[in-house]
DNA sequence: ACACTTCGCCCGAACGATCGTTCGGATGAA
DNA sequence: TTCATCCGAACGATCGTTCGGGCGAAGTGT
C-alpha cells in the first residue's frame, strides 16, 4: 500500500452524504481532524493549509472564510444526524420501543463512526456567526423534537413510564454525544456494539421498574 | 442594590474549595465565564483583562501564563468533582444502590451548580500543556475508577445487573457532564431536582428488568 | 514617631510572532 | 478566451508576553 493516506487510516471522516470532492473535500477532512483535536480557534488557516498540502491563500478558492468552512462542516454533521435518525425511526414501525431503539442506535452509531464530525458539531456552535448558529440550531432542534416525540407518545400509549420527558431525552442524547469523545476505531467495542448496548440502556430508562424481592 | 455585580448574578462561579481571593479570584471568575462561552483559544488576554477591569499586563502579576490560568481552573474543577463524589459515596453506606445514587447526585449537582467550571474542564483538556494535561487526567481517572468500582462491586454482590461496566459508566458519566451544557439557574429544574432524577435513572441502568405482561 | 526600604499590584508601551484575509499573477484545462 | 485553481507576497490587526516604572501598604532600624 504505497498510497496510504495518514488522514484516512481505515476510517472515513465524512459521511456518504457529503457531496464535496477534490481539494474542498480534503480541506473539510483536515479541518475535521484539526478542529476535532485542538478546536476551531486553536487551528489557523496556515495549519489547515499545511495539513492539506496547499498554500494558505489557496484555501479561499474553495471557501469564503474560515467560519464558512466550519459552517459547512457543522451543517453536514447536523443534517446527517437528523436524517439518519429520521430514516431509522421511520423504518422501525409503530412500536415506541422499536422507535426508541432505532433512534438511539442511529444516534450512537453516527457519533462513533463520524466522531470528529460529531465533536466539532457539539463543541463549536459558539464559534459560528449568529446567523449560521441559528440555522444549525434549527436542524438540531428538529432531531431533539423527534426523540421527545417518541418518548411522549410512548408514555401516552402506555409503553413507557417516564418521570420527566425533557430530562430523559437529555440523558439519552448525552449518552450518544459523549461517545464521540471516547470511542475510537479498533478499540474494545465496535460502533455497532455500543449502539446496541446503548439502545437497550435507553429502553431501561423508560421502562417501569418491577420491584424484585429483596 | 447598587453593588450588583454582573458577573455573579445569583450564582457562584467558583466552588467553596477555591482558595483564591482578590484580583486572582476575579480573574478566575471572568476566565470561567469567557472560556465557558467562547473557549480557551477564543478568548484573549486582553478580553480577560477588560472583563476583569485591569490592564493586560497586570494579569501576569497573578499567573505565570494564560495556560497556567487554565490549569489552575482545570485542577480546581477536577479535584472538586473527585472530592465531592468521594465524600458523598463514603457517607452513603455499604449498599451499592445508595453509593450509586450518592455518586450520581454529587456528579450531577456539581455539573449544574458550577456549570462553567465543568464546561471548561470537559472541553479544554487539549489546550493544556502535555504535563498539565496528564496531571489533570490523573485526577479525572480516579473519579471514573470510583464509579466503576461501585458498579463492579454492585454486580459482584448481586445488587446490579450490568451488561458492560465500561459502557454503563460512560453513559452515567455522560448524563452528568452534559448537564453543564444545558442547565441554567432559574430554569425549569433546580440542580437538586436534576440530581435526584438522574440518580434514579442511573439506578435503572443497572437494575435487572422484569418482563411486564403485555 | 520618624525616615527608609521592601514588596505587591498596577500601569502604558512595546516586543516579535501569528492571525485571517486580499491581491496580482502564473498555469492549465475547457 | 474564460475559468478554476494555485502560488508568493503582503496587508492591518491581534496575539501572548515582557519591561521599566509608579504608587501605596507593610516592615525595619533608630
Amino acid at each position: 500500500m504505497s498510497d496510504a493516506d495518514p488522514l484516512e487510516a481505515g476510517a472515513e471522516l465524512l459521511p456518504p452524504s457529503a457531496t464535496s470532492d477534490g481539494t474542498l473535500r480534503r480541506l473539510q477532512e483536515v479541518a475535521l481532524e484539526c478542529f476535532g483535536e485542538r478546536g476551531y480557534h486553536g487551528v489557523s488557516i496556515r495549519d489547515l493549509a499545511k495539513a492539506a498540502g496547499i498554500q494558505p491563500s489557496s484555501i479561499y478558492a474553495h471557501v469564503r472564510s474560515k467560519e464558512e468552512l466550519l459552517f459547512g462542516i457543522s451543517m453536514l454533521g447536523h443534517t446527517t444526524q437528523r436524517d439518519t435518525a429520521d430514516a431509522a425511526v421511520l423504518a422501525a414501525g409503530p412500536e415506541p420501543a422499536d422507535q426508541l431503539r432505532a433512534y438511539v442506535r442511529a444516534h450512537v452509531h453516527m457519533h462513533a463512526t463520524y466522531r470528529m464530525l460529531a465533536r466539532v458539531c457539539n463543541r463549536e456552535l459558539a464559534a459560528l456567526s449568529p446567523e449560521h448558529e441559528q440555522e444549525v440550531r434549527g436542524v438540531r432542534e428538529s432531531s431533539v423534537r423527534l426523540l421527545q416525540g417518541i418518548l411522549s407518545r410512548g408514555e401516552r400509549v402506555g409503553a413507557f413510564t417516564i418521570a420527566d420527558s425533557f430530562l430523559v431525552a437529555a440523558a439519552i442524547g448525552a449518552m450518544g454525544i459523549r461517545v464521540a469523545e471516547w470511542w475510537e476505531p479498533g478499540g474494545e467495542h465496535t460502533a455497532d456494539e455500543v449502539a446496541d448496548v446503548y439502545a437497550e440502556l435507553a429502553l431501561k430508562l423508560v421502562t417501569k421498574q418491577q420491584l424484585v424481592a429483596k
